[in-house]
Parts: C-alpha cells; structure tokens; sequence
DNA sequence: CCGCTCCATTGACATTTGTCATTTCCAAAT
DNA sequence: ATTTGGAAATGACAAATGTCAATGGAGCGG
C-alpha cells in the first residue's frame, strides 16, 4: 500500500524541522505547492552541478549528500534523516549544487519549489532567523569535521564516525545500535580508503566494540568509541 | 603617529564589508559605541573557549583564525583581511568561540557590542539577508577546503594554499605577489608538517614557480600554481 | 662587528595509509 | 540445495607523509 503525501500540517517531523516555527497557514501552503517523490536506495536525489530549484525535506530514510573527486572517490559531507532540509545552501547562495545528494535506503522527501521557500523566509523573521542559526551550525559542524580530518588519524575518525551514524540514525529506546552500511560509504565518511576501514573494523570486532554480520554493523559500546574519538580533543 | 578611530561611515572598507547595505544612520550609531582596539604580530584577538560579546571588524594587517589540536597542532580555518568579520558564527549561534584569532602582522580591527549588532541584524533586513548569505558563502568555502583536505595531496594544497593568501592579500597593482609567512603557519593552512611544505616549496622553486628569502615568498607564476592546485578537480 | 637565537632547510628514517591482488563470505536467484 | 555475483576481508607491497636530528642563514641586540 503506498502511502499518502504527507501533510506539513500534521508531518510528526515538523517540530524538529526548520518549519517548527511556521504558522498554520504557513504550513497549509507549503503543503500545497509541494511535490512528493520515493527514491529507491542509491538513486540521486539531486547532482553536483545542476542548478536548483527548490528544497528537500526528507520524511523517510537516510541520504547522504557527498562529493566525487575526479579520480571517483567520494566524500560525505552530511548525512541526512527525516524532517532534514537538503540543498537550502545552494537555493540562499542562488549557486550550483556543489554536491550530490543520494538515497541510502529507500527514501521518501518532499519538494518545496524555491519561490514558496524564499516567500516564506521573507515573510516569516522566526523562520529566517532559525535558517540562520542552522547555516551557522552546519559551518560550525562542517569546521570540526575539517579540523578532525586534518588533526586525527582514521582510527579515530572512524571511531567518530559509527557515532555519528548512531546517534543520526538511532530510534529511540533501540538496544544496540545497527547499521547496514557498505565499507565504501564508511570510507566515504571517514576520508580513507574502504580497506583501511576494513582493518580498523576488524580491530574494534576484537576489542568487542563493535560485531559485523555482511554488512550490518552493531555497536556494542558507544563509550569505547567515545574514548577512541576523541584521544587528541 | 596613532591614527584616530575610524569612523564607520567614511570607512574605505564599508563597501566590501557586512555593513554595506547600513543606511547612514546605522552606520553613525556603530561608531558611537565601538572599540577600537590594536593588536601585534602573534597577539591573541580572541581565544577559543572564550565567550563573545561582540563582534571584530579587522581595520589594517592580516589575521589568522585557527584551532590548537591537543598535542600542539595547529589548523587554520580562515584568513581575514581588512573589512572582514571575526566572530559572527558565534554570535549567532550564542555560543564559545570555537576557534583562536590571532594576528598575522601588526593587526587594528574594531569591535562592536552584541547588542549593536543584534540590534543592527534585527532592524535591518537587508544586512540580515547579507550576513545570510555570508554564513552560505563560509560554508561553502569550509566544504571545499575540507574536500580538498580529502581528496588532494600536499602539493596541491600547498600551491591552493599559496593562491588563497595571494587572492586574499595581493593589493591592487602590485606585480608580483609576496607575503611573510612562517613556514608553520603555512603548513598550519595546508594541513601538513612543516617540513613537508618546506620540500614542496624547495621543489616549486627549482620550476621557478616561486622565489623565497628568508620568510619572504613571492610566487612568479601563479598560472603554474592554479594548474597544480587543480589536478583533481 | 660579533654572537645569539630563531627559523628555514636538508637528510635519514619510521609510520601511516593507499593500492592491488586474492580469498572468503553472504545473500539472492535459480 | 546450488550457483553465482558482489561485497567483505586479508595479505603483500608501494607511496606519501610525519618525525627526529643536524646544519645553515638571516636578523637582532649588544
């Protein structure tokens, strides 16, 4: 049975969206002019390059957003879970996409043409102001990742990066954390090369931090990896 | 002889700054409560950790702005030149400066109360928009050097490295680009070790792409450096 | 001008990480 | 259950970069 668009209105991401702060007829526009689309897991939601028209709003499933290097290596610059908003840097600079977005799992988003975004921005301070202090964040966040890459080594990075799978993608009141991810999008994540993840995998099976059945990756203690992470802070 | 504080409506730099959209009567109000503060070579701005209360508007000299790893490491994450904001990220996020400012050269910068700027971004809209899309403009230039950091060997980040601080600091007409650079503080940017960039730049000075003496580099051929720099890309 | 100190430079070597080739394992389809 | 294709895992090696130690040069204060 397919699911029906959702509605902003009563969307149960709304309060953790950059929308928390729309009034009720906001929402019932946006929900008017917005399409909504399913991606299965791998397909590209938008390309680096193509210029955009309007914004993301992830309701179901994961999405990376990365780069490609000319030699095909990737980077994964953000991951993103529902109630998330992709492309909104690329819709205020009025730019490219500078990268790529891509279903990890099949994924359900909504589309919000870029007029309606940019009305509701200019008519609402609260939302403009929360837009704001999430461009803020994101640079924030997108510094430590830089300063991290340049300052740790991958055991550490790596270590960093399953928390960060985890405490993205963990529902609330799951035991253990699981993720079935490739060895090359953890690579991707990480900055290094899918074998060396491989090898530091292997140590934390050992250690008893993690366990790993194909791809599937169960975190067996979060403090360990908090430790590992964070030895040069 | 001490130069008097600058006046923010006849500032030569207000038209490249934030504050180019300020109606004169902003501007005016700016002057009346700011700092105006002079710094050294290697002086402390602000220091990571440290709470803001206001904002920086360099004046004269070059300033880096960079985060100390536990064991010593440094990584630059901006360089800023006359008319740039320092702080702005924190401000708007109301939390600890992330990262230090420190003065490259003899260094004056003004500083304006939080509650100016506040007072400033909430009354004026079209500043609002600009900072806006400054906070875009410094995301997407921190995803890039994080992507180069990825993708990119030494040296090729090292001839970015030197185009970023010639694009940043070269004045109108001058011919040939030189800057003072310690070599730490070079590798500081390019994320590498010292020695590293010292080989790299013994190699473009064998190609006669650059000249040093002493702490001096000139680069005779930037057209060599945007080739380098852009193998990958 | 001399000596001192800091920094640039160079060399030798260790370590980390990337690459390539091979094997093993899992999971889906027949 | 068997086959088969792709991904995970492992091993061997190469390349890039970091580290440590030693040397040399430039600028500064006496």
């Amino acid at each position: 049975m397919k699911a029906s668009i959702p509605v902003c209105t009563t969307c149960e991401f709304k309060n953790n969206s950059l929308f928390k702060n729309c009034v009720f007829q906001e929402l019932e526009s946006l929900t008017e002019n917005k399409c909504f689309n399913t991606y299965k897991k791998g397909q590209v939601i938008f390309h680096e390059g193509n210029r955009p028209f309007g914004l993301f709003c992830v309701f179901n499933g994961k999405v990376k957003v990365s780069r490609l290097g000319s030699d095909g290596k990737e980077q994964i610059i953000r991951l993103a879970k529902s109630g998330d908003t992709l492309g909104y840097r690329s819709l205020i600079e009025n730019s490219k996409y500078t990268a790529s977005a891509i279903a990890l799992d099949d994924t359900e988003a909504c589309f919000i043409p870029a007029t309606d975004f940019n009305k509701l921005i200019d008519s609402n301070v609260k939302v403009a102001n929360d837009l704001m202090r999430m461009l803020a964040k994101a640079l924030g966040d997108t510094q430590d990742k830089f300063i991290h890459l340049a300052m740790k080594p991958v055991r550490e990075r790596l270590a960093e990066a399953l928390l960060l799978l985890k405490n993205t993608y963990q529902k609330k009141e799951e035991g253990y954390f699981s993720i079935a991810i490739s060895r090359e999008d953890l690579a991707a994540i990480v900055g290094t090369a899918k074998e060396t993840v491989i090898r530091f995998l292997s140590e934390f099976k050992e250690e008893g931090i993690v366990s790993t059945q194909g791809s599937t990756i169960t975190i067996l203690s979060a403090d360990k990896l908090v430790k590992i992470s964070s030895l040069y802070d």
